[in-house]
DNA sequence: CTGTATTTGTCCGTATGTATC
DNA sequence: AGATACATACGGACAAATACA
């Protein structure tokens, strides 16, 4: 099969359309793995007949679709399933990742000190204006951003996390370098949002897509609120699980 | 306070955009209740001392962020807050949305009959090509449309779904008049999309914007799978909430 | 139930400033 | 400087939905 024997330069339908069609139809079919690469650019576009920049202009449509992932001196890869992530008590990035046969990790992307407002005061527990550590994290699963996350931790309660965290790449690990061996999420409150500028350099997706919000409240085993994290998830990349009790 | 005063038509920044501002500010300062009326655009206008498609701009800048919401005939109102939805075994609209002092309703969109396919055999736990009724409802609060589901029923159960449910509004009730007496939610999917045509105009939001989708298998009280559905509703009306176990 | 007023939605214009080539 | 395109601002008329006496 050459596949170009289908392009129809007459039928009034843009020759990269066509291609875009039949790409996404191999790989609905099959013709592909998830997570495998297609031929190169120069390859596929020899292939049909048509000049690269043709190609470019399929994949480009596709990716913006979410069905392809391109990376720069890589290759183009099939977007992978969708990661099933678990909402319960016990949600940890980490291991729900390593789970699935992926490799996660984690990244600093930023932190600051801030005074707690109204509405932190109020999630964590504390009195306003108490000193939080403000933690911006990126986390990715087998190299694909998967979510972004920006946290609020009581300063006082844990004041080498920012350090721990840049270190271990894993907020449960660097919890428990200070001191905290255990906590479990209290509360998940789940919406949809069209990513930022920011979130959208930082996840690699284009604007004007959707994220999946989750704001939760994670606790230690007092029952005693110990962050409150606002994350974004790409939302072609994540389903969010949750089991009927 | 005539507000008039604080229009600066030479600062570089468009009029509509500064009474947006504005608006905005009024909004979260607390000047309007949520749910309360806006004057009309006439009287803004006057007001700020502009022509009232220059406040229609400002407004309908407002809505596409989520913050208003314009019915024709009646009003701009302040977007109320949004809906918290908890996700459980029990989750159930009706009983939700009244919960939450609001009045449920429920709509039938339309309804067909198929044969299960390859994924919703699975889901159902069906041979392949069993009949099912696929039925689209809508489901508003306070009239206001909060979320638009596809279900898919086993039509060798519940023959007379369709009517039962066009009668009463509620899946639950009508469940029951078909002889289920009970169900329960055994999981639920959650991610995000933009909304496509169809469901934007059920719902009334624009093209662009993110809807929620959660796919959920609702079981009987034997474990046996009763109803697959694919439920999307509006990012901004909806806060899905899952408790930690 | 029925007309009337109110209010938003849509369409037709015109004029003006600003950015771009 | 000129030509062009585009967003802004305004004005008016009417349609469509709702509220109300």
């Amino acid at each position: 099969m050459t596949g170009q024997s289908k392009l129809d330069r007459a039928a009034g339908i843009a020759v990269w359309r066509q291609i875009m069609e039949m790409l996404k139809g191999e790989i609905a079919a099959g013709g592909y793995e998830k997570g495998s690469r297609l031929p190169p650019e120069s390859e596929i576009a020899s292939r049909f007949g048509v000049n690269r920049h043709t190609v470019r202009r399929a994949i480009a449509a596709l990716t913006a679709e979410g069905l392809l992932r391109a990376d720069q001196g890589r290759g183009t890869f099939v977007a992978s399933a969708p990661l099933s992530y678990p909402i319960n008590a016990r949600t940890r990035f980490s291991e729900i990742v390593s789970g699935q046969d992926r490799s996660p990790s984690g990244r600093l992307i930023g932190s600051e000190i801030e005074d707690a407002d109204a509405l932190l005061a109020q999630h964590l527990e504390v009195p306003l204006g108490t000193p939080l550590i403000r933690l911006k994290t990126l986390r990715v699963a087998d190299s694909v951003p998967m979510m972004v996350g920006t946290s609020w931790l009581e300063q006082a309660r844990v004041p080498n996390l920012v350090a721990d965290y840049a270190e271990c790449g894993t907020i449960t690990e660097a919890l428990r370098r200070g001191g905290i061996k255990d906590y479990s999420r209290r509360e998940s409150r789940i919406s949809a949002e069209l990513v930022d500028t920011e979130d959208a350099q930082q996840l690699g997706i284009a604007l004007g897509h959707p994220v999946v919000v989750i704001e939760s409240v994670n606790v230690d085993p007092d029952g005693r609120p110990l962050q409150y994290t606002r994350t974004r998830a790409a939302a072609d990349r994540i389903q969010l699980v949750v089991n009927g009790e």
